[in-house]
DNA sequence: GTCTATACGCCGATAGAC
DNA sequence: GTCTATCGGCGTATAGAC
C-alpha cells in the first residue's frame, strides 16, 4: 500500500476514524452503519469506499494504535527472568491497554464483532502464541493455559463491566491483575 | 401465551429449531440467514416467519431448555450451609450447561450475538442478580464480585477452547471449576 | 392453522461519471 | 477524491391460497 500521494486530503482518514470511533463507542460496531459513519464525517456512503474497501478495515484502522502497542508488551516482558515478573508485564500492559480510555481497544474490546473480527486476524494469532510461550515456557501444563484463556476471555467483558466502577484506574489495574495471578497461580514479583 | 391449539402441525416447531441449532452451530448464529433455515427445514422464509416474529425470537427459542436450568442451579445451591458448597453448586451447574454438547447453550453460548442477546433479557439479569447474591452474600466486597465477573465472561470463550480438547468431561468440569475457585478465592468444600 | 408469493426499506459493496 | 446510481441479500411484513 502507500503509494505516497504528495498531496494533503480533504476529509482524511484521520476524520473518517474520529467519526467512527465516536459512534462505534455510542452504539456498538454492528449497529452502526457505514451509511451513520458517512453522515457523521460529512460525506457520503460511496465516498467512504475510496478510504476503505470494507467496514472490517474501518474497525481495524481503529484500532490500529493499540494493536501496534501489544508486541511492545511481550518486547518489555522477554527482559524479565522470573515467570512471576514476565506475568505481570505481559497481563499488566494488556490491562493497561484495555483500561485506557482514549484507546479504541478501551472502546470496543467488549464489543461481539470485534472479538471475531480479531480471532480472524493473522498477526493477532501469531502475538498470543508469542505471549502464551513468553507467560507459560515452551510446555506449559493444561491447568496454566486454561487460566490465561480464561483471563484473556475474561478481561474483555470485565474491564467495562459496573463492578469497576467506584474504583479508580490504580485500583482496577491491581484488581484486574490479581484475578490474572490467581488464576495463573502466579506469586506477586519480588523484583522491580 | 398457550392458547393450546387442539391440532397438530405438519412442519411443527420442533423441526425448525433442529434445523436453525444445526445451522448455528456450523456456521455461527450472525452468519446464518433466516433463508437458509427455511430451506434447511424445508419451508420458504415466510413459513418461519408464522412461527416466529423475528430472527432473536428463533435463537432465545433454540435456548430455551437450558435456561429453564438455571433456576434449578440456584435452588440447589440454596440448600447447601457453607458458601464453598454453594459456589461449587453455581458455578458446577453452569459449567455443565456449558459443557453439555447436546444443549444450544454450550453450543451457541460463544456466540458474539447471543452474549449481546441475553444481557437484554429481563429474566436473564434477574437470574444473574440472584446468583450473585446466594453465592457472594447481600453486600460482597469488590474483590470477589470482579472474580465472579470475570469467571461468568472467561467461561463462555473457555468452555469450547481448544486447549480443553485433549480432556475428558470430568477433567474439563474440574479444571473450568478450579478456575472459578481460584478467582473466588473459594475452598473446595469438605461436605458432600 | 399453515404456508407461498410478493414486497419494503436498509445493508455492505461496486461501477463509473465528474 | 467524491459523487450518483445500482447491485444482490438481509430481516421484516402483509395478503391471500389451501
Amino acid at each position: 500500500m502507500e503509494t505516497a500521494p504528495p498531496r494533503r486530503r480533504r476529509v482524511g482518514r484521520e476524520q473518517l476514524l474520529a467519526a467512527a470511533l465516536r459512534l462505534f463507542a455510542r452504539d456498538g460496531i454492528q449497529t452502526t452503519s457505514l451509511q451513520d459513519i458517512a453522515t457523521e464525517a460529512g460525506v457520503t456512503k460511496a465516498g467512504l469506499y475510496y478510504h476503505y474497501k470494507t467496514k472490517d478495515e474501518i474497525v481495524l484502522d481503529v484500532l490500529r494504535p493499540s494493536l501496534d502497542e501489544l508486541p511492545t508488551v511481550t518486547r518489555r516482558a522477554e527482559a524479565h527472568r522470573t515467570r512471576a515478573a514476565r506475568v505481570d508485564e505481559v497481563l499488566g500492559g494488556i490491562i493497561d491497554i484495555a483500561l485506557d480510555e482514549n484507546s479504541g481497544f478501551a472502546v470496543l474490546m467488549k464489543d461481539p464483532y470485534l472479538q471475531q473480527l480479531l480471532s480472524q486476524q493473522e498477526s493477532m494469532r501469531r502475538w498470543w502464541d508469542d505471549a502464551t510461550t513468553l507467560i507459560l515456557g515452551p510446555a506449559p501444563d493444561v491447568e496454566a493455559r486454561i487460566g490465561l484463556v480464561m483471563f484473556i476471555n475474561g478481561l474483555s467483558g470485565t474491564s467495562r463491566d459496573p463492578v469497576l466502577a467506584p474504583l479508580d484506574d490504580r485500583s482496577r489495574r491491581q484488581q484486574l491483575l490479581a484475578c490474572g495471578r490467581r488464576l495463573l497461580r502466579a506469586e506477586q514479583p519480588t523484583e522491580a
